[in-house]
DNA sequence: TAATCTTGGTAACGCGCGTTACTAAAGCGA
DNA sequence: TCGCTTTAGTAACGCGCGTTACCAAGATTA
């Protein structure tokens, strides 16, 4: 305990003004006239005594945080989130930095433990919201909503009308599937992410049949499994397929993941990538360019995503106009050579 | 703007008390009596009316913020970042959680952006700091610290005395090298993770050091190659090895993604791994486990490196009495086929 | 019975700031 | 000169809570 906490007060009595005075130059509080002299004053007086002001008198003065709460739902296991994660981090920061915002972090491990993120906005930590990985039995969500909370999902969710940044799962997974169907195949397999519970693992489901439908090709139940975000869940899904009488040329597996389990089922059947099947995975986890083969994979703009969400976000808690309240991001179709496009381009 | 926010007024007024004894009941305030009734009259008030303490007002009044703050200082390319952060955070979320803190999190993306977490300290966002991928030439940490800041390190930093929960960096390098060694390799290359200037780099080179001398092997400088934290340095590195006129029959890659690209350069050399050359990696990233061959490599604690920091760092804040406050976690090698350990073990 | 403790509680101050309502002085036209 | 606007600034309230100092009434002791 040095010497006591420099307050606005201090300052004031430095610069020889009123602390309203302090308050409305170190706010740059509009409409409110002060004389340039005794701004530069109290500007001087304030780095002078190194003054900060405190966080908690100012927001419970102002009713305001500056302060945004990043909800983490996903389950521990989840690769996604490992590789997606800091990239939104990243994106997220930058953007609340510039706006002069901080971010509270809350992971929300179990389900039942709601009740942690809930108390970060009653409690008035926080000024808005930012979800990633939403379920769709979190009842405090839309209520929160509902009371006109500012929320922003990293995802989507259908029940109330959510303001979300996603990425674009129905297309991405469309894009990927008719890059299989272009390069010939015509009996292609589905490994889903996750079971359909996800909106994600439907949305990638609902763009496979967009593009076999688009394509004149029948939709197959038998060629579809679900994955469950681990590897195992992809080697397991791989092997079902493998044993059917008719096999697949060609998968998308919707999780790199998952497909890397798969790969794996398909390397032990003695089979070879690409050539007798071709993978297509989802995500591009950085290490898609390490297996054997490089992975062509769905590359998701994570970080502009979390640079989105932010500003979205922050546009509603601070009462902006925001015309799309609602976004969807582009995805990239990465080819490497687990696909087989580079062999067909070199044979061709 | 619905109805008000419930205050502790309200709560005393509906309980028939006055606001001090509820404050005394919500938080079981030691050494003062108050009858087993009037407290549970106070708590059922305060259910019924959906009371939530304002946390600014809170910290304003107490001095204390019960938030903690995690600095991020890794330059947004570094895979161990990715491959460890949510880790961390998963172990640090649980522990501030069970001990009633939240988190704040900072990403300092550029060094000279170091302000921002200064402020977060300054401003009273937090009553503590972790710290990750703490730098070196950060002149604002040591300055906190001899305030008397609590600060615990994900990692270690020479300069002050400051208290960190860091990976056993040496041993485990060392742990690494010598598995090689026990396999019969007498020239043994190594990759380090990043330039010297970082300590986790030196520190895995002098384990690697300490690893050659306990088993009477000479030092050799043109073994030693500087990786970069990413796959490209990993290709240059070990093409540079390769080239030597004695080239080393196994590589301890002290950073897996630097590995993968190690792997690469060996293979496009026409040899085998692990039997023209082993290869032993750092990190276990996820996907060790799903390049071909399958990658050896030292496991870190991250989990428990996240769950180690925050109990520290809040006990600190607490003002307990804290017995370990430089902690060096053990880690674990994972011994999968690209050292060529189960060759060996199924050949004899 | 008076003096002393204990029990169970309260009044009131202050944490540091934003903000509203007000004012004194200066400028300005008639 | 007087009244009116503009300029530059201030006094004072309240945000919601923790906490200290104090107090009344019953229980206990001398």
């Amino acid at each position: 305990m040095p010497r006591k906490r420099v307050t606005s007060q201090d300052v004031a009595e430095l610069a020889g003004v009123s602390r309203t005075t302090v308050s409305f130059v170190l706010n740059n509080v509009p409409g409110v006239k002060i004389s340039e002299e005794t701004r530069q004053r109290v500007l001087k007086a304030a780095r002078q005594l190194n003054y900060y002001p405190a966080s908690a008198a100012r927001s419970l003065a102002s009713g305001r945080t500056n302060a945004i709460g990043l909800v983490l739902c996903q389950s521990p296991n989840s690769i996604f989130a490992d590789a997606v994660l800091p990239e939104v981090i990243r994106g997220l920061g930058e953007v609340a930095q510039e706006r002069g915002f901080r971010i509270l972090l809350q992971s929300v491990g179990d389900v039942t433990h709601q009740e942690a993120y809930i108390a970060l906005v009653r409690e008035k930590y926080i000024d808005g919201l930012i979800v990633s990985g939403p379920r769709s039995d979190d009842a405090q969500l839309p209520q929160l909503a509902k009371e006109g909370f500012p929320i922003v999902l990293l995802g989507q969710l259908n029940e109330v009308n959510f303001n979300f940044v996603d990425v674009d799962n129905v297309g991405a997974a469309r894009m990927a599937t008719e890059h299989l169907i272009t390069l010939g195949h015509q009996r292609i397999g589905l490994i889903t992410n996750a079971p359909l519970q996800y909106t994600a693992s439907r949305d990638r489901l609902r763009g496979y049949r967009l593009a076999l439908e688009a394509h004149g090709l029948p939709y197959d139940d038998n060629l579809v499994r679900y994955g469950n975000f681990r590897e195992e869940s992809g080697y397991e899904a791989m092997t079902q397929l493998l044993a059917l009488t008719e096999r697949p040329t060609a998968v998308f597996v919707a999780c790199d993941l998952v497909a890397f389990g798969a790969m794996e089922a398909i390397k032990e059947h003695g089979l070879a990538i690409p050539e007798d099947i071709a993978v297509v995975g989802f995500d591009d986890v950085r290490l898609a360019n390490y297996v054997d083969p490089p992975l062509t994979t769905v590359h998701l703009p994570a970080y502009e995503q979390g640079r989105r969400a932010a500003d979205l976000l922050i546009s509603l808690i601070s009462g902006e106009e925001v015309e799309e309240t609602q976004v969807l991001l582009k995805t990239k179709l990465v080819i490497r050579e687990s696909c087989g496009a580079k062999l067909k381009s070199a044979s061709s």
